[in-house]
DNA sequence: CTTGTTATATATCGATCGATCTATTATTAT
DNA sequence: ATAATAATAGATCGATCGATATATAACAAG
């Protein structure tokens, strides 16, 4: 029983993350969101509050495509738990490596991003942690198969790989070589008899 | 044969890192560097040329401070080049988990901040290529003496372990526990046989 | 003391920032 | 038809942004 709207939130918050991606967020102006949206702002402020409510709903929707929606489950079904740790460093490396879209992650650039307000920190904090949770399941189902080097801690270990995470997305914005960046993953995952390569 | 300054440039360049490391460099107005300098912004602009200028020259004192002019050489210096290692992570994880000091490493924030210029972000590649370096030389140097693990490839070591720096220096911003860090640190040493422990 | 040079402060520039007010449009429910 | 509701555009708000023009202050060299 009212207007409908123009543009779809899922085609508005994907044109304002590729925004925020490349740019950041404080340089990234109402102005280029207006324009990339088509979107006046009193529009935008009608569905998100403000600028960093529109931030916040960009990077839910970042976190939630990327991660929570599609690529950490079906990791999670597969019935090799190393399948699924391997998965999810291939998709990362893919990303990393891809010319589509802006270098590096937006959840971690945001991390490092003095400006953002706490609501902000605690929503970034909450999603990459995820990571690192499910990083740590398919540790200790790898564990409890007996699929793991004798002595592996599948808590120790799911940081130590949620840490080459960081490393991956950080080098991919510093220094976006896909040479580089594979040869990084292979060596963070060879200790703990994982490879890239499908056949090895 | 002119007007002295009142402000030295290593005060000066001090307050405004401290402003820029907290709240990076978009959200740090020219009004607040006057304020902590106290100096008007037309002073900052006969020194620095503009903005970026100024943070520029922020960048190089952070590193020529913070590394360059001190801490690696004096760690080049010691007879074994484990202790360098061990050395640079001891000095990293102790900065990481300062209180006194703003969360993170200036440098790395700055390479994912997007509104950083060309000139800025190479700075940034420079300087951080200098610690993976000295990280390589170290690794050669410990091969040469047969200090490594049979089998160790410097370069590639090097790699990981540059790696394991950006990771720390990330979850430092993210989630300062020290034991954690101090445990992320412990993991990425031990592969080469190394740790932070002194007597151990 | 004068001249040249540099550092600094004050005042202010136009532009742009995020945000809001008012009015209008488009829809559903009655 | 009419009323109720929500979405949007257009205009504009005061504040603040980075930057600069002008004038003054403090020193060294002659």
């Amino acid at each position: 029983m009212a207007r409908p709207r123009t543009v779809d939130d899922d085609a508005l918050l994907d044109r304002a993350r590729d925004l925020f991606w490349r740019q950041g967020y404080a340089a990234t102006s109402l102005r280029d969101l207006t324009d990339a949206t088509r979107l006046s702002t009193a529009a935008l402020y009608n569905r998100f509050g403000d600028k960093s409510g529109l931030f916040r709903e960009v990077l839910r929707r970042y976190a939630d495509t990327g991660l929570r929606d599609q690529l950490l489950p079906g990791l999670a079904a597969l019935p090799d738990p190393r399948d699924a740790i391997v998965g999810l460093f291939a998709a990362l490396t893919a990303l990393s490596c891809s010319t589509e879209t802006p270098s590096g992650c937006l959840l971690i650039n945001t991390a490092l991003d003095g400006a953002a307000d706490e609501a902000t920190r605690s929503l970034v904090r909450e999603r990459l942690s995820e990571v690192e949770a499910f990083l740590r399941a398919q540790l200790e189902r790898a564990k409890a198969a007996s699929l793991l080097p004798p002595g592996t801690e599948p808590s120790l270990a799911a940081e130590v790989l949620f840490g080459a995470v960081l490393a991956l997305r950080v080098l991919a914005r510093l220094d976006p070589d896909p040479v580089r960046l594979h040869r990084l993953v292979e060596a963070n995952l060879a200790p703990l008899g994982l490879t890239l390569k499908p056949g090895a």
